[in-house]
DNA sequence: ATTATCTATAGATCTATAGATAATGC
DNA sequence: ATTATCTATAGATCTATAGATAATGC
């Protein structure tokens, strides 16, 4: 232990590897992901980054969990200070749009190119991969759960089925919007998500107003 | 112009690559698709495949063909033997799923695979792909679109927008299925969609049941 | 079609060193 | 003040493999 000076540069030079390596990850893949490429894009030796981690697979793990961290940052908190019930779960939905369509990782969504990527390669990677959905399906289930239980929604209205479909509305909008168009990709994506909680809603004037 | 026996001889390597490759490109992703692994995979040199196509871009250009035909064949022709209308639309979903869940492809959709791995890669790869959504998206449209022509769905229903969900559904079954387990979540897409067309069926009696 | 070969680049490892601090002797 | 030590990093180098090409045989 030794001053903070110190391990603060490690620790700088290492965030801004991962900085990096999760952007270029997003365009070449998580594999595709070159050591040269990400050294180069910061101006540091290819050895600078074996120096914090031992492989390239370890370096691979690691920006998972900075890619994880960037998304509850950016996308789950925010739509939490929302009111628990259909309002947090539709805040979730645009909160996660915005977070594509302000194009914050050229590649869209880290997480589902990534499990393209991975969905015939076993391995440590695709396994944790696994859990990283595993636990995000559960929390929209969960925030599904609540819109029901709160009664906004209608107890026709089945949790798991809510966050799947919502699921599946955001991972079509990132794939297709940089193919066919990002305004009316978004826009679709989010009256399709409107449109369905209408159908189930208990009382539709307390839905948002879609701009 | 030489014997059929020669051109066939061509057009079988030709076939017997091109399976093969599409094959390996859903695993590997198309552009960590290896021109070693496919030569090694079918005992020919890896300079017969350039042969057959000049340079690494090439035959992945006639891997998206391949994959095209394949998907025809497999997917959109079966469900054209059902009526126009509603049921046809159900049909492509249904065979769209069984195609994913009989593991035709072990990394499940071709298109989808290469559309995320391609989705911040301009060129002349990209490009194709996003003619090839864009036919398919058309095609969903036009299927939409007659089944409320035909009045097996109630005019309010937008076309656009039921071609992007059912699009949406069955994305995220091939993305999830392997990392969640295939039998709940290819059930998951079949009743998300059922749910989606009972809530704008003039008819709901004339919808197919949910086995 | 094959064999042999070329160039570029991948991940990985080794050795050296810059800059800073800790331990030691005066 | 000097010496030893530590941490972070650079440069050189190794092996494997990528895509590609030229020469050759059938």
């Amino acid at each position: 232990m030794t001053t903070d000076g110190r391990l603060l540069r490690g620790e700088r030079t290492r965030t801004a590897v991962l900085d990096q390596a999760l952007l270029l990850a997003t365009v070449a893949g998580l594999d595709g992901l070159s050591l040269n490429q990400v050294a180069d894009a910061l101006g540091v030796s290819k050895s600078g980054l074996f120096a914090h981690w031992r492989s390239k697979e370890a370096l691979q793990l690691a920006v998972i969990d900075h890619a994880r961290a960037q998304w509850t940052d950016r996308v789950i908190r925010p739509a939490l200070r929302e009111p628990a019930g259909v309002r947090r779960l539709w805040a979730v939905h645009l909160s996660r749009l915005r977070f594509y369509e302000e194009g914050v990782l050229p590649g869209g969504c880290f997480f589902a190119n990534a499990q393209f990527e991975f969905n015939a390669r076993p391995g440590v990677i695709r396994d944790r991969l696994a859990v990283e959905m595993g636990d995000w399906m559960t929390f929209l289930t969960r925030l599904a759960a609540d819109a029901i239980a709160l009664g906004d929604l209608r107890p026709e209205a089945d949790p798991a089925r809510l966050a799947y479909q919502t699921e599946s509305l955001g991972v079509c909008a990132v794939m297709q919007a940089p193919l066919m168009g990002s305004a009316s990709t978004f826009g679709q994506a989010r009256r399709a998500l409107l449109e369905h909680l209408l159908l189930f809603a208990t009382d539709p004037t307390t839905l948002p107003e879609l701009t």
